[in-house]
DNA sequence: CGGTTTTAACTTGTATATTAGATATTGCGA
DNA sequence: TCGCAATATCTAATATACAAGTTAAAACCG
């Protein structure tokens, strides 16, 4: 490198200076993330497999063979794990291994109270500020979920409830607060994935969702903040049967018998 | 790479296998992270700068000029940065550029909205579980507060600040609900740093969480919520003339005028 | 001199190589 | 057979190298 053949005067050394402080100008800004990294890829598929319980908890993953099964190097499949890491989906152990992360225990009240906290919070914004388009929105997605009801498709339904819920956050312009729901939201939805769920309970599930809709739509927010919380409340998993089963899937870190 | 001169006999191939599902069963697991990793002291560093405004909104932040001035290479301080980005305290440009975060607007009102549904939550659960020990601590907390009030050190305040808070919410049982208010809280924060604080402030303020150790001590939910609201809404930012002194600061994604 | 095109230097994204630590197996000695 | 030490081979952590894209300044042209 160290040649002579440069093509004329050295350029002056300093070429592109940003300005500081000067947020981006260039177009880069404005692109709709057409094509997604491999980081991003590999980050969405691991934590849907991972939260749809496909693969359990403390099952092994090992960068380099996800790696050369995805058919890509190291880096992108590391950058994603390190994001799994990050919101508790897998457990890092340092030069040792890489582990889907068991579920702690203690996490699972606190996420119920956090989520009944803020989507209560949510949905009284939503009965103050909804429009005639908001619950005609609203009640699309109610539809549709009678309409998966009656095909019996388990599948989509929880698509279309987070559906309802995030419309809901939109309307109450606190799109934030749902996107923290969902956060705290994983570790509860693995759980369920561990239990047979009633075939009526869909049905029973979308008269609350229904009902909430009334409330919101009638401006009563404490009518729709109560039938919110009973919606929430209404799911309650039996924690001490479930880590019996299951001990290798979850972190006892909390004492069962008390409250 | 197709040579065939392996040193022996293949030896067996597999040699160490986990079993599957086996959690990590090393001694690893319970080292107390002795060593910090180089991108998570990175991490930690970068943080504190950006939550204290020390790096202004919009500054970029070059991986490679990161790396160099604290002689590492690109990974760790990568890796810091994709953890930033999830905080959303950096924008990453894709093959353009990192910037700090300015701070989107739309997120102010509604941190403050989950701030105070989460830390009433923790208020009211606190009142109830509070144990003579746990209201020694905090008033040992108190204690400091007023000491610092007293020298007018304006540096360490909100430290002990966020101790009382997490002290109620470790009471509570409800660490994670803390630790989900520390993250909502980082750009309210951030806007705090741009105005000057009322000197008498901080005594205000200690006197306020004194109320409610003192409500909570008498187990009283009701009260020692209401004056936690109090607390919590009494940190009102004046956004409009914030976002007008430094639009450069600022993302202004919602109507300012509106509600 | 103004507008356009070219181009080189900068950016992040990904791939590969090296390093250092943890651990299950192995082999040895009692 | 049991306990223990050696070691091979796994792991994640970091370093380096390369590729693909962006952008601002320089070169060119009218």
């Amino acid at each position: 490198m160290m040649d002579g053949s440069k093509p004329k005067v050295s350029t002056k050394s300093k070429r592109r200076q940003r300005a500081p402080n000067a947020p981006p100008t260039g177009e880069a800004m404005f692109a709709q993330r057409a094509v997604k990294s491999l980081a991003e890829t590999l980050y969405q598929d691991l934590h849907k497999s991972i939260v749809a319980m496909d693969i359990l908890p403390g099952t092994p993953l090992s960068e380099n063979e996800i790696a050369a099964a995805m058919g890509v190097s190291r880096t992108p499949v590391r950058e994603a794990i390190l994001r799994l890491s990050d919101e508790k989906l897998v457990e890092v152990v340092p030069k040792s291994g890489t582990f889907v992360a068991r579920i702690p225990v203690s996490a699972l009240p606190a996420a119920q109270i956090a989520r009944r906290a803020l989507e209560i919070e949510t949905t009284c914004a939503a009965a103050r500020r909804a429009t005639k388009e908001d619950i005609v929105a609203l009640r699309d997605i109610i539809s549709r979920q009678y309409a998966i009801v009656e095909t019996g498709d388990n599948s989509d339904y929880h698509v279309v409830d987070d559906e309802l819920h995030a419309k809901i956050a939109e309307i109450a312009r606190l799109g934030s607060l749902w996107d923290m729901v969902q956060q705290v939201k994983t570790q509860i939805d693995r759980c369920r994935k561990l239990t047979l769920h009633d075939p009526g309970r869909k049905s029973f599930v979308t008269v609350q969702h229904e009902k909430v809709v009334d409330a919101i739509e009638a401006g009563d927010e404490e009518l729709a903040s109560q039938r919110m919380w009973d919606h929430i409340m209404g799911l309650q998993l039996d924690l001490p049967s479930m880590v019996q089963e299951y001990p290798n899937y979850f972190i006892p870190d909390m004492d069962l018998t008390a409250t």
